[in-house]
DNA sequence: GGAGTTGTTTAGGA
DNA sequence: TTCCTAAACAACTC
């Protein structure tokens, strides 16, 4: 499930822990969601540790803790974060829970795509600090973008606006809704594009990133009533615009869904 | 039972 | 070299 709008919102989920320590460290230390990370290390520099911060750019999450400790976290495809009244037993999905006075901090993910970082710090990690500039930054310019579009010329530009790279937080849902309101067909070659492609395409972004952001990511309410997201997973489902009957087909390795129409 | 899934990495090929 | 695609990862739902 989570892409930008979701992972800002699943950050915020444990906002509720800000300013306390953690107690106990509860963790499923064979899991994939930890590979190449030494777990022990891990719950030794967090046990005791207070949460002071947090931050999402795209689809990362950071937590800043006491101990100079920096928790990172990506959802994969099926992870969220939540909390629950203590104490509490883990379940079978929750591979990392941090155990407080009042509450628990709880990483679940069944599907297991999801990753763990930690690091050891005065500051942030170096992996944070090279992620590429978020969309609604001033960094992310129509610039930026075009020139990575002509690099990446001979792909879809459906696969292109997935690449995480250049285009944080963009998820399946996102992409198609992008393309769908800069009325781009999602199987034209990314160095196909005319210029006014690139500026709808630029423009479109920021705002769809903007009222994600105000929704999804605010509350985890859904986007305005007029976008694509409310029907392209519905089997016959009609184009908002145009009413046109939808078409779906995989493109870059995706489902995607578009309207022939406008698109 | 089989197909499909809102993500990323990697191997192999163009 | 650079870049593109398909497969792999794993578990759940329809």
């Amino acid at each position: 499930m989570p892409e930008l709008g979701e992972v800002e919102y699943y950050r915020k989920v444990w906002d509720v822990g800000l300013g306390q320590k953690i107690l106990s460290v509860a963790l499923h230390d064979q899991k994939r969601i930890f590979r190449g990370l030494d777990t022990q290390q891990l719950t030794r520099k967090l046990t005791g540790a207070k949460l002071l911060h947090s931050e999402a750019r795209g689809k990362q999450m950071i937590f800043h803790f006491s101990n100079n400790a920096w928790l990172g976290i990506h959802l994969g495809m099926t992870g969220h974060l939540m909390t629950k009244k203590a104490p509490y037993s883990p379940e079978k999905h929750d591979h990392l829970v941090l155990n407080q006075k009042n509450q628990v901090l709880i990483f679940r993910d069944p599907r297991m795509f999801g990753r763990v970082r930690f690091d050891l710090s005065k500051t942030v990690p170096k992996w944070w600090s090279t992620l590429p500039p978020s969309l609604l930054s001033k960094d992310f310019t129509l610039k930026a973008m075009s020139a990575f579009l002509k690099r990446r010329g001979r792909a879809p530009i459906k696969a292109v606006i997935l690449m995480q790279q250049a285009f944080p937080g963009v998820g399946n849902w996102i992409a198609d809704e992008i393309l769908w309101q800069a009325k781009i067909h999602p199987k034209t070659l990314a160095g196909k594009l005319s210029d006014q492609n690139h500026k709808a395409l630029f423009k479109t972004i920021r705002q769809i990133a903007t009222q994600i952001m105000k929704t999804v990511g605010k509350d985890f309410s859904d986007p305005p009533k007029t976008w694509f997201f409310h029907y392209r997973w519905k089997k016959k489902g009609n184009c908002p615009r145009c009413h046109t009957i939808l078409q779906h087909a995989t493109i870059g390795g995706r489902t995607t869904c578009w309207c022939p129409k406008c698109q």
